[in-house]
DNA sequence: GCACATTATGAAAGCGCTTTCATCCAAGGT
DNA sequence: ACCTTGGATGAAAGCGCTTTCATAATGTGC
């Protein structure tokens, strides 16, 4: 007679001599159990090497005890560092996380979202509030806790950051410097709220001084070091450069002081760069990056949170904005 | 009367005039049915609006279609890399991704560990062939298939790297370029097999050359840029401080050309500097970053497709070795 | 026309757990 | 002594799907 493959919860309940039930409690509500039960019961579950089979206990509950989280990629330091640290804040509370991301596609985020409700995610994380009608639909329909991130709107839980007033502190420094001619490099726009919302406040503050922020002015790159540098080289090679350029994040911005320094251009003397998102390299660049800080850790931490509360409290999620503000380095001078 | 909170496998059925079996059928095997039959039911199944519940269909078929992963930690642009291509390969197949971390500490992936096999994951990518005793044993007894990534061992499926021969790489081409006294900033080398080899590595060059890497010039630091910039510091502060600096990964490499630069020692020619990993900043750095290439977007695709293969083929998985290589840019030069 | 594949479908037994409801018993309250 | 209360446990009904196994219907070769 083989050692069956894997002890259940049943041999459990027959090896200590109480019903399935019992088995069952002790292991999610010991509290209702006697010691002497529950010790027995605790006995036997080791000897048998027992681990409950979390599908079965998903389906029988209804609780997977995983959170689903969608974001544009993987491969990026600020949606990494969210992921890590929504990561750490949830295996607290016994939660996993399945992960996802759709590429800056919309299709593509919808379908993720089916999969993960189909696989019953306890809680859903999202970046940006700009979706699919669709992938809308079926947030609403499956009556999930859902929190946003960087951007939010009414309906949903969120923990936001103001992208348009980052944008604005960043052009708002440079103005206070004396540029008068300021160029962007930006992810691409569609599908990308986080960094419209950027851009917005950043032509927003250049009106309120009157000026214009031309569309020429702002390069729309993929969402990487050497996208920084195309963009960079891009606004270099206008008819007008501009004597400073905001990069729509962190990454850009070194792209651009990258392809000045390349170019022999001295940053800030020549041309200077404002970052928005202050990731670890921005402080150690030469010149150390002049930025707009927002808080990613932090995002992942509240956003796991709030989930959680609505998980297991029920409660309702609320809207929550994280403070940023400008982190003032060297990349970034007067205008000559 | 309330249209039901959500429609099960038995509604569409019942709309369809079928069995519960023909439905399920229509989900996973419609080439058994009639064309007739599986567009009947198909119609039912988009008017209900139905979607499978993964929980039972896992439960009843004992598999998610779900692969879990285990890095030492999401921030870092090499686990975040190697995990997006893995994804964007499982995705093609119908797979997701549960990732956990264990920020380096073997008992928190044992738990991790722990955690993925109770919920039923179809497979397993764990980095390095270096954990816990108890970790290994849950490996072997839960037989499920697994791929060690990065370094592996005869037990299990692996799609690895010689990092001794990184190692090697790297000090042999300062060693050409005349370098005699040679530093290492590396990871912590306790639980990181991926460190401990390359500096294996680099010393057995230096062995060759009839040279010793003393435990001095290794200096072991946090896997971040700060950690890079603080251990180049470290060996520059020494007595006879090194004329060259291998980093045992690319972040640190350009935290040592960071510090260099910030106490104006021009890389390379007072100090010259080599990575291991080729990430992407490394090509943008000033100087770029001579670096020995490690495939790491193929590794997670070779991970998710031999883990793909032994879940659904039943072959034993293999042992893989990808090929690596210097690649010689500007921030090492010949010693003056 | 008959035995025999072959194909399309259904019936029903689980998968391993949770959870409601019922039961039993000892301890108080009157 | 009798009823009530509450704590500890058990019985049993699912959770929603997959998957054998059986059956019906159709076609095939002789």
């Amino acid at each position: 007679m083989t050692p069956r493959r894997k002890a259940r919860l049943v041999d459990v309940a027959l090896a200590a001599g109480v019903s399935p039930a019992t088995v069952s409690r002790a292991m999610t509500q010991p509290e209702l159990l006697s010691e002497e039960t529950l010790s027995r019961v605790h006995a036997s579950a080791r000897k048998l090497g027992y681990s409950p089979n979390g599908m079965a206990r998903a389906l029988a509950s209804g609780r997977t005890m995983t959170i689903g989280a969608i974001v544009p990629t993987l491969d990026s330091t600020i949606f990494a560092r969210v992921l890590q640290s929504m990561q750490s804040t949830l295996a607290r509370e016994g939660f996993q996380l399945l992960v996802a991301s759709h590429e800056m596609n919309p299709a593509a985020e919808t379908e993720a979202l089916r999969m993960l409700i189909a696989r019953g995610v306890d809680g859903l994380m999202l970046v940006g509030a700009e979706r699919a009608r669709e992938a809308t639909a079926l947030l609403r329909i499956c009556e999930l806790p859902v929190v946003l991130t960087w951007c939010g709107n009414a309906e949903f839980a969120a923990v936001t950051v103001d992208n348009e007033r980052a944008g604005a502190l960043a052009a708002e420094h440079l103005l206070a410097l004396g540029h008068r001619s300021i160029g962007m490099v930006v992810g691409r726009l569609l599908f990308n709220d986080r960094q419209s919302g950027r851009v917005a406040g950043a032509r927003a503050a250049l009106a309120r001084a009157g000026l214009d922020l031309q569309d020429q002015l702002v390069s729309q790159q993929d969402l990487t070091l050497a996208g920084g540098r195309n963009g960079c080289a891009a606004l270099l090679d206008l008819a007008n450069p501009p004597t400073a350029i905001i990069g729509g994040i962190d990454l850009f911005a070194i792209g651009c002081i990258q392809e000045a320094q390349s170019r022999n251009l001295v940053v800030p003397e020549v041309l200077s760069v404002v970052g928005i998102d202050n990731i670890d390299m921005s402080a150690q660049m030469m010149p150390p990056l002049t930025t707009v800080h927002i808080p990613t850790a932090q995002i992942g931490q509240m956003a796991a949170t709030t989930l959680i509360a609505q998980i297991q409290g029920g409660i309702k999620g609320e809207q929550m904005e994280l403070p940023i503000e400008l982190v003032v380095r060297k990349s970034a001078t007067r205008r000559l």
